[in-house]
DNA sequence: TCATTTCATTTGTTATCACAGATCACATGC
DNA sequence: GCATGTGATCTGTGATAACAAATGAAATGA
């Protein structure tokens, strides 16, 4: 059988590019970025570079202040925050939803995301960290079986990239961090009792908790512009 | 004091423009749209109109199966349950984190707020009633205090609006309809008392009753392609 | 010396054209 | 008569050029 060929693209790539660096922290919060310099650089007409752009505004992911002039969202304690603020009241009700569908499969492959970032957080690899521990609330998310809850929260993390990545670069003392090794463990426990109160609770002490952990370590940047 | 100039772009204009359109109803759901069409008829060029769609795609108000089409998006019941779902999981808990910040002056906005609403659902003025229960709603939703939330639940009622609209418009009965007036007088009493718990709970029976009702009305429209 | 004006450059916006994949009707062959 | 191949046409995608607003630096005036 043959395999399928893709047809994507070169706004979709541009798209995937530009929001990968957004939240791999290439770019410096507060930079200005123009569409002929990155079309340069990626190597194409500004058309696709411009739509990527529209999107990644729309999404907030880049902000335009509708005066000529496009850039990375500067980093602030009270956006960071409120992203917090808004995680802290949408993820636990996710989570509890997810528990009353949650497969044997679901749960192994959860079990077995814990052990990959475990073993990434001894090795101290932040990249890897960051998308395991992404992939393993997205697994639950995705077992709450609201595609539209699922998008949301999507959002939510996308905004949310920038401050984690700054953070963590910033402060190397990985390993001390908020102990999501152990608080993971709990949920998976509390999961594969299917005990969607439980589960609730801890992702909210959880994220509290990150978030308490991460303001102290938040040395608030050089306001580049509108906070 | 001179009035501020409108220096807005035609891409913005578009945008508004369609935007509106499909919330309004005046598209078919499931109806496919083309660049150049929307562009003749705006009397622009082709870019404008690209860069709405584009826009517009990414925030859900329009889809794209990425081969070569545009629609406006079928309703279907599964979509409409997932949007009250979420709603339901969000919106309460955004009355609740207000109640604290209620001023009298906001308290005294939405008093006549209601007023308008009682009005224009005993005139039936379909329009004009959607409008003012909006401005209910977001009147609350801001006191909220969380730009984040706000913008959340604004992408939840930009993407029920065709909904709601095509099934008001469908069953002429707007008056036995589920009784919106009390319930926004008991929201008011709630929030007046500034008890959080109580306005959440009220809230969150709204939005079920109203699905609940809504589901009962949707005869399941042809589903013009994937639902 | 500092503020203001002026002007060249930058940069987003729009229009237009060329291209390629998709769609549909029509014709052709079994 | 039905299925398959063929071609015209439609439509989104990408490139390029012209335009206008904004920015910043140099020049000019007090």
């Amino acid at each position: 059988m043959l395999t399928k060929v893709k047809a994507t693209t070169l706004q979709g790539q541009v798209y995937d590019q530009i929001k990968a660096a957004i939240i791999g922290g290439y770019f410096s919060p507060g930079e200005q970025i123009t569409i002929r310099q990155l079309a340069q650089e990626l190597g194409t007409s500004a058309m696709p570079v411009r739509e990527a752009i529209t999107r990644l505004i729309s999404e907030q992911a880049l902000e335009s202040d509708g005066s000529r002039s496009i850039r990375v969202p500067s980093l602030s304690r009270e956006k960071f925050e409120d992203i917090v603020l808004v995680r802290s009241l949408i993820e636990p009700q996710a989570m509890a939803l997810a528990t009353a569908n949650l497969s044997d499969a679901i749960l192994l492959k959860l079990r077995t995301c814990n052990d990959q970032l475990l073993r990434a957080i001894d090795a101290g690899e932040l990249q890897v960290m960051l998308e395991t521990n992404r992939l393993f609330h997205f697994t639950v998310y995705e077992a709450a079986a609201s595609p539209l809850l699922m998008q949301v929260i999507d959002s939510l993390w996308l905004r949310s990239g920038p401050y984690l990545h700054a953070l963590f670069s910033r402060s190397k003392a990985l390993q001390e961090q908020v102990g999501t090794e152990r608080i993971n463990l709990e949920l998976l426990e509390a999961l594969s009792a299917r005990d969607a109160g439980l589960a609730r609770s801890i992702l909210e002490r959880d994220i509290r908790q990150s978030a308490a952990w991460f303001s102290r370590h938040f040395a608030d940047p050089a306001p580049t512009s509108a906070a």
